[in-house]
DNA sequence: GTCTATATGGGGATAGAC
DNA sequence: GTCTATCCCCATATAGAC
C-alpha cells in the first residue's frame, strides 16, 4: 500500500494525456518527460520500459473501472443514465485511462483490447439489467460510446455540437427504459 | 482522368488497412511495402513521403464521402436508416478511408480532423432534415458512430455483440423518426 | 531519485542501378 | 516503375555521475 512517488504519477498522467491528444506515435518517452517536467532518465527510473507505462495505465484503468462499475450499480438515477451522463468527458480518472486504453487497443495491444472487452461487457450487463430489453441496452451503450469517442477527438466541432445534448440524450434514455 | 497504376492503389490500400489494424505507430513505410508486396523504394516512388500517403487517403476519403452523401440523400429507406445500416462495417471504400481518417485525426493530423468534422456535420444535417428533431438526429448519429468505432476495434467481442443488433437498431431509428 | 551522457536499432528518405 | 544500398535522425534503453 505504499503510495507511489509524485514524479511517477506525473509521468503516468502525462503519458495518458499525450496518448489522447497526440496519439501513440507522438507519445515518446521524451515527450512524456517534457510534459511531466522530468528528464528522460527520470521517467525511465520509474518505468523501466515503455511497455511498463502501458501496463501501469492498464492497472489504473482496472481500478477506475471497478470504482465506476460500483457507482454505476448504486447510482440513484440508475446505471443507464449514470453511464450516458459520465460518457461526456468530465476529466475523471476513468476518462483519462479509458481513452488511453482505446488508443492502445487501436494499436492492437492485446491487454488493452481484453480490458476494454471486459468493461464493455460489464457496462452492457448493468444497463440491460435496468432497462430489460437487450437492444435498448445496446443502443444506450452505443450512444455513450459515441459521446466518448467524440469527446476524445481533437478539434472544436464535437465539443460544440454535443455539449448541450447530454440532457436531451438522458431523456431519450428514460424513454427507452419505459418502452 | 489517368487511372493510377495498380501498385499505387495497392500501397494506398495497404496503408489504410495497416492504420486500422495496427495503428499509426506500426504503419511504417516498410510495413506498407511488405503488405503491398512492394519494396520500400517502390512505395516511395508513388508517394514521395509518408505524408503523401496520408494526403492521398484524405483525397480518396473525400471522394467516398461525396458518393456516400449522395446515396444517403437518395436512399429509399431514408438517410437515417441508410446511415446506421452502413455504419456496421461492410468493407466498403468509405469504411476503409473513414477509419484511416479516424486514426490520423486521433494523432492530431489537422487535415483529417477537419475532413471528419465536415462529413459529421453533413451526415447530421441529412439525418436531421429527415427526422426533424435535433436531438433524435444526434442520437441516431451517435449510435452509428458507436457502431463504426466498435467495428474497427481489434478483438472478437464487438463483432459478436453487435452483429445481430443492426436490424433492431434500425427499428429504433424508425421509432425516433415517428416521435 | 533524478540527472547527463552514450550505445543501438529502426524508420524516413535519397541516389542510382536495372 | 521498381529495386538495392546508403545516410541520417530520432526513439528506446543503458551506464554511471550526483
Amino acid at each position: 500500500m505504499s503510495r507511489p512517488p509524485k514524479a511517477r504519477n506525473k509521468a503516468l498522467l502525462a503519458y495518458c494525456e499525450l496518448l489522447r491528444r497526440d496519439g501513440e506515435r507522438a507519445t515518446t518517452i521524451d515527450a512524456v518527460a517534457a510534459r511531466a517536467e522530468l528528464s528522460k532518465g527520470g521517467v525511465l527510473y520509474h518505468f523501466p520500459s515503455k511497455e511498463a507505462l502501458a501496463e501501469a495505465a492498464l492497472e489504473e484503468f482496472r481500478l477506475s473501472c471497478e470504482q465506476d462499475l460500483a457507482s454505476m450499480a448504486e447510482a440513484a438515477e440508475g446505471p443507464a443514465r449514470h453511464y450516458v451522463r459520465t460518457s461526456w468527458t468530465s476529466g475523471s480518472d476513468l476518462d483519462t485511462y479509458y481513452i488511453a486504453m482505446l488508443r492502445l487497443a487501436q494499436s492492437s495491444w492485446q491487454p488493452a483490447v481484453e480490458a476494454l472487452e471486459w468493461v464493455h461487457q460489464a457496462w452492457l450487463e448493468l444497463i440491460q439489467e435496468e432497462v430489460g430489453d437487450r437492444y435498448a441496452a445496446e443502443a444506450i451503450m452505443l450512444i455513450g460510446e459515441g459521446l466518448y469517442h467524440h469527446s476524445s477527438m481533437p478539434g472544436e466541432w464535437s465539443r460544440g455540437t454535443f455539449a448541450r445534448s447530454v440532457e436531451h440524450l438522458l431523456e431519450l434514455v428514460d424513454h427507452l427504459k419505459r418502452s
